[in-house]
DNA sequence: ACCGATTTTTTCGAGCCTCGAAAAAAATAA
DNA sequence: TTATTTTTTTCGAGGCTCGAAAAAATCGGT
């Protein structure tokens, strides 16, 4: 079973509700956070003057946003921006991307290098985030994590790239060098994972407790909220709704295996359709958006091979996403990538596969929205993530502050 | 966010901590629950006083089983029978048991009856229920909760049964008949989902944090374990296994579907294929176990077609299985129910299957354990939900008790 | 310009809860 | 009978949250 809760968690606990309670409003009084949090105004009282006195938040009296109602006017608190600094890391083909982001989430820094991911060692990839994280991090003060997000299949304790098509490498220990680098918590996690958080944070209307983010890109990716909670394998990221099976012993797919969602819908996959090669043909690596940018104003033409592809992918996808609500219940989609360029010509037959399945069973409620920008949603996950697990562990357990 | 922590929802959870320590246990000394929980000897010390002056728990003096070390020995604590009674009651097909079980867990009574399910009334289901509770309680103590499992979809709340195979009704609201007939708690759930917590409660080495559950009989149903808590849909108790899509546009399904894992794996679609019917032959409604044990015969003596049935039954579960390990990672599996009779003719096609997707990476380490008896499951994960529900909700909050 | 009304925030004492240390209890070993 | 060992209880200390009351800060109206 789980454990007790001793005396002294209470209070962590209570320090990191009111810190993540400031942090999803941005600013917010005593008194907003008393009933955000259901403590009473004397707890609120004690915890934000401690938080204050160490640095962590701060009061905005000057900012007046007076709203000029009757009594005493509210002070609103915020994170203190220069509680401490984290990096973030974004490792995608061919490209990595380093940003610096303050306590607050704001983006103070961003550079992005190109690398030949393929032919990279293990070791490289690692030196190259290490410099990566050097070069931005230069000079400024204290850095508290490290974030990575990562296209690929990461272990679920956030420590290594189990798998990626970035390279051929396998169980890349990234969190282990850079840990070894900086002396620094690091965490590393899978993209659509951190798409879904991303989110989270960005709608949290349409996109709370129970929603799908799916990656439409060279393959297939997906990030799912079940229950308020990231939807992860027990050792890996998991969720790998592109390599569930669509076709027994259908059309090769990237990973090797035959009939996978992703054979049918990612990007080499729609070409590979489109231009008449045999589904059996081998995936190519890579290809410039330019081509599918192409394949798809040919299918927006004319009722060719190429709309013949993205009406198979469709199809696929569709199948996919009723097979997911089979197990879960039907909830918000959202689609993301270079691919929803063509969700117009593949949203048909998606909503006429899904309506084939259980989960289906009121496919037109089913809503989705599309987002082309992948990478900054990424970057976005991954720095609340890093910035959640520092109001937890390290400024919810009552650290003092460096400076 | 969620809420923080009041100072006296602490003193219930470590209440609760110490009563499911002590259930899991059986029988532990305060010593053992000082380990278990992570709480200091006074607190044990505090909050077993308190729970045996309440008659929730009880000190085991007498019954020596002593281990004759050197000092005090210690004096076990078991929870009290008599702290209070649950009902439990299963309902499938034509057949509705309902068993009175005390506090401890041990049943004492049982009574089945069998009743025509598919013509009944949904007044008549509800009246049915509630005459079983009546006669099982007759003169017994104070009830203190109805535990309802059922065969087919529940909604998450465990108030109604949205769907089932046994009535054509939908949307029937078991939970609210019972507890104005009794004015006790009543929740209802799903026959697979109870079948998992009971084989948590029975082999928790094995069944743990993660596995899978999977019922084959009639149809094709699914309990899922997963990271701890029971898998269920944001809005139903979710985990439709059956009715993932096996073969687009394949073989019709009980559910008015095409080519659902069901329609190949369930008892029906096997009797259907092996006599030669078309894939699209209307479902029967139900079959004697007689007629399967017969064609899993036929199956085991010559490669005809009631071994390929078996085989196509096999091949489309592995696919489902490899689908499901795709967004979990792969965990132990039990079959259960009658179709597992013929496990050893479907476990090889099954394995095929498996190996041809993601999840089936490593097919063969991947381990099955079967269970024939569905029945006894539902009712022992039916009366340990309602017993943990109990501990947390009724006597975690220390309430005194009426006796 | 001043006073009362109103709302927010802080202060203060009370009441719990857990903890560690020490004492008490209950057995065995010598 | 006495020392040893292990479990359980007792007791005081220290923390935490809470409610009530006080203090602070602003607005409305005269």
């Amino acid at each position: 079973m789980t454990a007790g809760i001793r005396h002294d968690e209470m209070r962590k606990r209570n320090r990191t509700m009111v810190i993540s309670a400031v942090r999803q409003a941005g600013r917010a009084s005593r008194t907003e956070i008393t009933r955000s949090t259901g403590l009473s105004h004397s707890t609120i009282s004690a915890i934000a003057a401690d938080l204050i006195d160490e640095g962590i938040m701060r009061e905005l009296r000057d900012e007046e946003t007076a709203p000029a109602r009757r009594g005493r006017p509210q002070v609103a608190l915020s994170l203190s921006p220069d509680a401490g600094c984290i990096v973030v890391l974004v490792l995608i083909f061919n490209r990595l991307t380093a940003s610096l982001v303050d306590y607050c989430g704001n983006k103070k820094r961003e550079k992005t290098i190109r690398l030949q991911t393929l032919e990279m060692s293990r070791q490289e990839l690692c030196e190259a985030a290490i410099s990566a994280v050097r070069e931005i991090a230069g000079g400024e003060g204290p850095i508290l994590h490290i974030s990575f997000g990562v296209q690929g299949l990461t272990d679920s304790a956030g420590r290594e790239m189990l798998w990626s098509p970035i390279t051929v490498h396998r169980n890349v220990a990234f969190a282990e060098a850079l840990e070894s680098a900086f002396g620094v918590p690091v965490s590393i996690n899978n993209d659509c994972n951190l798409i879904a958080l991303a989110l989270r944070w960005r709608k949290p209307d349409r996109y709370r407790d129970n929603f799908v983010a799916i990656l439409l890109s060279h393959g297939i990716g997906m990030g799912l909220m079940v229950d308020g909670r990231m939807f992860t394998g027990k050792d890996s990221s998991g969720g790998e709704l592109g390599h569930m099976t669509y076709m027994p012993g259908g059309a090769l797919c990237r990973c090797g295996r035959l009939g996978c969602v992703e054979a049918y819908a990612g990007n080499y996959a729609i070409w590979r359709k489109a231009t008449g090669q045999s589904p059996m043909a081998k995936p190519v690596t890579d290809m410039r958006a330019a081509e599918m940018e192409r394949l798809t104003a040919e299918a927006r033409e004319e009722d060719g091979p190429a709309r013949q592809a993205f009406r198979e992918a469709g199809e696929a996808i569709g199948y996919a996403i009723g097979n997911l609500f089979a197990l879960i219940d039907p909830a918000p989609i959202a689609m993301i990538g270079q691919g929803t360029a063509a969700f117009d010509i593949l949203e048909p037959s998606i909503r006429h596969a899904l309506a084939q399945t259980l989960g289906g069973q009121n496919a037109q409620v089913i809503s989705f929205e599309t987002e082309p920008e992948e990478t900054p949603l990424i970057a976005e996950g991954s720095a609340m993530l890093a910035l959640a697990e520092l109001d937890r562990k390290h400024f919810g357990a009552g650290a003092a502050l460096p400076a």
